[in-house]
Parts: C-alpha cells; sequence; structure tokens
DNA sequence: GATCGCATGTAAGTGGTTACATGATTTA
DNA sequence: TAAATCATGTAACCACTTACATGCGATC
C-alpha cells in the first residue's frame, strides 16, 4: 500500500478494511510491528508528523530499496493459501443433525453470500473515489469481479444444495417407526 | 471424522488428505496433540493397538460426551474465514510490473484452478469407495460440486481478466518514447 | 541401497487476533 | 452524555506449519 501513497498504520489499516477486505486483512497487532519492520530494513523511512488536538502520525514513505522489494515480491508465484470453509466441513458430518438444521446451515451460508454481494457493491463504490492510481482502481475492479462470480457461483450451489437435502430419501430408523 | 469411524492419527491424516484437502487441511502438529486433548476431556478414548512389523496404534473412538459435543458444535454457525487471496492482492498493485507479467499472474492463477478441477475429479472417485457412511458419501458429493462451481467461475473469470489486460490503454510513459 | 509407507510425537518458529492502555475531539 | 473517530502501540494468547527424531518393512 506504501507504493500507493505514504501513509499511517492507521490509514492502512482503514484502507484494508473498505478497499480489500473482501480478499485480506490485517489487524494492528500486525501492521504496527511490521511498519517497524520496514524502516529496520529500510524498506520505508518513517516521518513523525504533529497535529493539533490529535496524536502525532507516524508516517511511512517507501523507499528505493522498497520499490525493488515490492516488485520481486509480485512477480514471485503467489503462495495458494490453504482453503478453509468452516460450512462444508460441517456439511460433511450433517448426517449427526436433524434435517431442519441441515437445511438451516446452507441457507445461513447462502444469507453470507448475499450479504458479501451487497458489501462488494459498497466496495467498489469506495474504490472508484478513492483509488490513488488508474491501475489501483482498474485492478480494483477485478477483485470485486471476482468476489462476485465466486459468491455467485456459492449461491448458486446452495439453491442446488437446498433441493437435494429437501429430496433426501428418509431413511426409516429404528426411532421413526415409534 | 472419529464420528464416522474410530482412527489413528496417522488415519485422521490421510483422510483429509485424500477426502477433505479441497476445503480442510491439518497436519501432524495440530492433530496428535488435539487427540490427546479429547482423550483428556473425555470426548474420546484411546487404545493402543499392537501390530507384528509396525509401529503401535493409538486408536481412538469417540464418547457419547463426544457426540453430544459435536452435535452442539455442528449447530452453532460456522465461523467465517478470513478470506484471503494472494494472487488478487499481486493483481492490485500489478501496475508496478509490466504487461507480460501481469498476464503471467492471472494464467498462474487460472492453471491452478485447472489443477484443483483435476484434483476434484480424484477426491470423488476416493470419496465413493472409501465413506464410510451414506451421509458422508452424499455430502461429500455436494462439498466436490461446491469446490467445482467456485473452480470454474475462477476460470472464466481469469478468461474476462486476461482479455481486459490485453485490451488496456498503453500508457505513454516517458521511457516508452524512447 | 534408496525411498516410500506406516506410525507417533515434539520443538521451534511463524502468523495472527483480541484485548488492553491512553486520551483528545467530534458527532449523534 | 454516550459513542465513534483519530492515533499508536503492546502483551497474551491461539493456531498452524515445518523440521526433526525414531525405526521397521516393503518396494523400486
Amino acid at each position: 500500500l506504501l507504493s500507493e501513497k505514504p501513509s499511517t498504520g492507521y490509514d492502512i489499516r482503514k484502507t484494508i478494511k473498505n478497499e480489500l477486505s473482501h480478499f485480506w486483512n490485517e489487524s494492528y497487532g500486525q501492521i504496527y510491528p511490521i511498519l517497524n519492520g520496514l524502516a529496520d530494513e529500510r524498506l520505508a523511512t518513517r516521518r513523525r508528523s504533529k497535529q493539533k488536538g490529535k496524536p502525532d502520525r507516524q508516517v511511512y514513505s517507501i523507499t528505493a530499496r522498497g520499490k525493488q522489494v515490492l516488485q520481486e515480491w509480485l512477480s514471485d508465484e503467489p503462495a495458494m493459501q490453504t482453503e478453509r470453509n468452516e460450512t462444508l466441513l460441517k456439511l460433511l458430518f450433517a448426517g449427526n443433525l436433524d434435517v431442519a438444521d441441515r437445511l438451516t446451515l446452507i441457507e445461513w451460508y447462502r444469507e453470507k453470500q448475499r450479504e458479501l454481494l451487497a458489501r462488494l457493491d459498497d466496495i467498489e463504490l469506495t474504490l472508484e473515489s478513492d483509488s490513488e492510481s488508474d491501475s489501483a482502481r482498474r485492478y480494483g475492479r477485478l477483485t470485486i469481479s471476482h468476489g462476485r462470480a465466486e459468491a455467485r457461483a456459492r449461491m448458486r450451489w446452495c439453491d442446488q444444495a437446498l433441493r437435494e437435502i429437501e429430496a433426501e430419501p428418509k431413511p426409516r430408523t429404528k426411532r421413526s417407526r415409534h
């Protein structure tokens, strides 16, 4: 983010929350120590900026060396994140639940995707107004369309899953005969 | 997994790798201490089983209390995982790369989705032959179709992204005039 | 003779969140 | 007057991976 503009830890957190939260997140507990580390390694410089009535700001700017290291990192193959989907994990063991709870699980997941789509609309607006560079705006739009494609695919899957669960053959258990 | 059948840590790792790796992963460093913890909390019992020529197996079985705790966990709303996609993160700053490297990034991602689809075919076969219960097989199939829906959506997005990047207006930089 | 599968585990390190501490100003 | 926003940071804790240690038997 410093390659776009000099920022404080607080700024960075805000940007991530407003514009990147559909595919990335960092907490203060990560951001502040990392910025310190960047300064130690001379990948960024720090400048204290005084304000009236507000705490001092620590403004970090990327250095030439920082830009170089960034470019090297960008050229490396991305590390694939370990996929984790707790909904699917629960679904796999849904045999331990009754049918109503299985449906609730999928409906909950579907609702989350709907919420994500709504949030993507907000992020898109922020992105169009706040992006520093043309390329950040252009590629930001692509991250949005990626999010939408995934969310829509998941919603369609939910619809299919709901139909299948509703159509499940009722197993005649010992209990059901009473 | 113990609700399906009694298993050792080694078994569990294998099952996760062969049947759940498209949406979940655990390493030995997690599994063995967790199984120990389950036994401590009386959610599972441990039985040492001797073998000829092979190390002893520690076989864990779920207890009644374990089944109850499992059902409670299944009934809770899933905790949504923090989404992280390093490809999108790199894409957002792709303005620092030349156009060829931007295309390479998306092509790499597309290839990963193709590989995932191939792996899903393998997982499906394992699942059909190895699943313990009917419901595990039925819901296992649903996790596969979820994976396919996501992978296909991402591939279509890649195709779109590649077209857009190729069609980008060439910015007339100072360097390009030489 | 090398490597793979079986089998259990630990130690060190990394990555990450949450809660806390502090405190002024602005907004509801 | 309660709360949100601005602003920086740390400590405690949790989650997770990687590498290591051990060792037999089977396969290539």
